[in-house]
DNA sequence: TAGATTGTTAATCGATTAACAATC
DNA sequence: TAGATTGTTAATCGATTAACAATC
């Protein structure tokens, strides 16, 4: 079953959906309508109805979607069916905070280790995962053949620490440096600029204010 | 001068474009190609182009723009006259390392205070930013006259944080949680969300690996 | 039946890019 | 001049939404 590529912004909304339909299946519901699940997303109904038809779903008349049936149809198409590794490089506060954050939390996509330069920090284990030298990236993703990077440490050394990860071997990165990275193509690259965002909103929080 | 409202995703690259400058500049060059400013980010020269035109801005033909005259005229545009107050709401793991990720970053955005139920937080300074209980969040919101949350806290308390927020009379909320937010349309959000986009990295990776 | 809902095409909207005149 | 660059319009691309037939 080869689906056609998904639209970049139709896959973060299908993550969205099982977020929240895993939620309305543990509150015992069995089905749920288009727009109950626009109304939580605020988007509109219509545009469930055409991420779902996207993947070839369909639901019924009289009682919308099936919850189990959805979720399971969600997951066949964004989950890895192996699972799939990750791996958190630079464990300042920030990569703390997101081993922490993802620990336990998805199934099929596991944070298996962490790197750092830091000596202090090295061979200690933060939430479950193992801190590795820097220097053991390179081996360390090949034998256990890891994917994903989700890059955290200081804006000086990302450009470098890409190489790296690229040289060893890593299929997408996940990047919350403020440096924009330099990745070949077949290494998928997604960029979150957290003082982009902050910025965003104060420019539209001022610009409401000025209008009124 | 009341520009039109700038695209959502200008907005974003000028803020980008801004943190490269101000690199470049510290560098002691002095002007800049529409093409290098592009190369960096990895989009197009056009674009970078016209992003600058829709901000008024002009080059010359010789040598591009100058770095500190398009500094100035991004700032002016996407910073805030007198400055704007931000408060973290929830002091985690992800509100404290988001707290010392901005702390003494950008001057005319100050993370000015953070908000906690936890006794054991309250009362604690943070990077150089205090911590108060929760319970007076409306005080403070209006005694300082905050304008923007960044909202940390655990899944379960946002819905029913947000909606203290603004009560409160935040302006803008940049959302950490998983929980997509309910405010009136005065009120500026900015959601992201984590597990989305680690899970659309691994969606395009899988594609990649299934395609070769 | 009347009302509500899905599935899907066509229209619209918004953002990016191609094309090119102007000019240093 | 030849080459490189900006500024800007028009074309294109991608994503969202309006419209509506089908049907329970």
């Amino acid at each position: 079953m080869t689906t056609t590529r998904l639209p970049d912004k139709t896959v973060e909304r299908l993550s969205q959906y099982r977020h929240l339909l895993m939620a309305y299946s543990n509150f015992g519901k069995q089905h749920i309508f288009s727009h109950e699940l626009a109304g939580m997303l605020h988007i509109t109904p219509v545009q469930v109805r055409r991420d779902i038809m996207l993947i070839g779903h369909t639901g019924t008349l009289r009682r919308g979607y099936d919850v189990r049936d959805l979720l399971k149809r969600i997951s066949k198409i964004i989950d890895v069916d192996i699972g799939m590794k990750v791996v958190v490089v630079g464990v300042g506060l920030m990569g703390g905070a997101i081993i922490n954050y993802f620990s336990g939390k998805r199934s099929k996509l596991t944070i298996v280790g962490a790197f750092d330069i830091d000596p202090e920090k090295v061979n200690r284990v933060y939430a479950g995962v193992p801190c590795y030298p820097a220097d053991k990236l390179r081996e360390i993703v090949r034998a256990e053949d890891i994917d994903i990077a989700i890059l955290t440490v200081p804006p000086a050394d990302a450009e470098a620490m890409t190489e790296k990860l690229v040289m060893a071997g890593i299929k997408g990165i996940l990047n919350f440096t403020t440096i924009p990275l330099n990745v070949p193509e077949h290494v998928y690259l997604e960029e979150y600029n957290m003082i982009s965002s902050l910025e965003k909103v104060a420019y539209f929080v001022k610009k409401q204010k000025i209008n009124k």
